[in-house]
RNA sequence: GGUAUCGUAGCUCAGUAGGUAGAGCAACGGACUGAAAAUCCGUGUGUCGCUGGUUCGAUCCCGGCCGAUACCA
């Protein structure tokens, strides 16, 4: 029984993706603000603190207007990943449906979507003797090496796995490894039920159109102190976290294996592949409905559904 | 105005002793189970400036036109 009286049924979590530069950020406010509900972030940068002007976070005004979970609450080092996410953001969700019967998750990180809408197999993180040891083998034998010790401990998934990319390998040897059991073993492809219904939302605007975004967009976050910030991140510059567009390319710069005007065409081409990769993610889940970045049609639609 | 050089993919350019063309970059398509703004795989997308001529056949040779650049006036 459900005390409160607000049914499962009634529940809504609403999804906004699409490409960088769409314009998801002021839907999802226009969104939240119409049904007086909070945001949830799925942006696996914007997580961090101080990454503002390079991962074009959500301004303070809108913050203040409506509140958002998941912006800037990482610091640089921290380790993170998508189960743990998936793990706080269903937390989170109970809370925030006790108070509201809708709820926005927004953001362009389509794996992080994918693991709050349709679940990720309960795997351990590979603790950190582990991943450095296979990271070893990978830094000393290569791919080569990666290949042959998977084709040990792992045959079943060495047939589907992209056997020329080291961090599919390398994640599967951490896990066979500590587990003492083949990582395709663990891989039932469990799709939990979520106590809440889903709505998937994606947004996308012409190509050249995009990218003409894009590259406007680039120019402004230089205007607004990127390189600066940057700079601020550089002695931080091997954490993960700053292994991201706008950032690398920035410190190539500072390391003089670049132009400053190289640097900012090289965000600019990066930010554009960027986006043709989150297209492909987006495009294969065929839930989503398409929209053009247009407040009022989103938010008609949303009240059609509920 | 004259002379010279050039005009080939989105860009920079290569090439064909005449048989409709290829590199780099850009672009496009795809994969994805704890690194995901990451990581990896794949794909030439073209009136060879226009127009006549020679030729079985012209992007290539010849003429004219248009455009760009340089030099001379």
């Amino acid at each position: 029984m459900v005390a409160s009286g607000t049914s499962e049924r009634s529940k809504f979590l609403i999804i906004i993706t699409g490409p960088t530069a769409v314009g998801k950020t002021s839907v999802a406010i226009e969104v939240a603000k119409h049904f007086n509900t909070e945001i949830i972030s799925a942006d696996s940068r914007q997580f961090y603190k101080g990454m503002v002007i390079g991962t074009a976070a959500p301004a303070i005004e809108d913050l203040e207007l409506v509140k958002h979970y998941f912006v800037g609450h990482l610091e640089i080092e921290n380790y993170f990943n998508v189960a743990k996410y998936e793990h706080d953001v269903l937390q989170i969700l109970d809370q925030l449906f006790i108070k509201h019967r809708v709820v926005v998750l927004t953001g362009g990180s389509g794996f992080y979507i994918h693991a709050v809408t349709n679940g990720i197999d309960e795997l351990p993180d590979a603790d950190d003797q582990i991943r450095a040891h296979v990271q070893e083998i990978y830094n000393e034998g290569g791919l080569t090496e990666l290949r042959r010790m998977l084709l040990k401990y792992d045959p079943v998934y060495a047939e589907k796995v992209d056997m020329a990319n080291p961090v599919r390998i390398m994640r599967a040897l951490e896990v066979s490894l500590q587990m003492g059991v083949p990582y395709s073993s663990l891989l039932i492809n469990s799709k939990p039920k979520r106590p809440f219904n889903i709505l998937k939302i994606a947004l996308n605007i012409p190509r050249n159109e995009l990218h003409n975004r894009i590259n406007s967009r680039v120019d402004a976050m230089i205007n607004s102190g990127l390189e600066e910030e940057v700079r601020s991140f550089y002695p931080k510059r091997n954490f993960n976290s700053l292994n991201t567009v706008g950032y690398r390319e920035l410190f190539d710069y500072f390391d003089g294996l670049s132009t400053k005007e190289e640097a900012i065409e090289k965000i600019k081409t990066n930010t554009r592949r960027y986006a043709r990769r989150q297209i492909t993610w987006i495009k294969r889940d065929k839930e989503y409905h398409w929209f053009v970045p247009d407040s009022k049609v989103i938010i008609s639609y949303i009240e059609s559904q509920l």
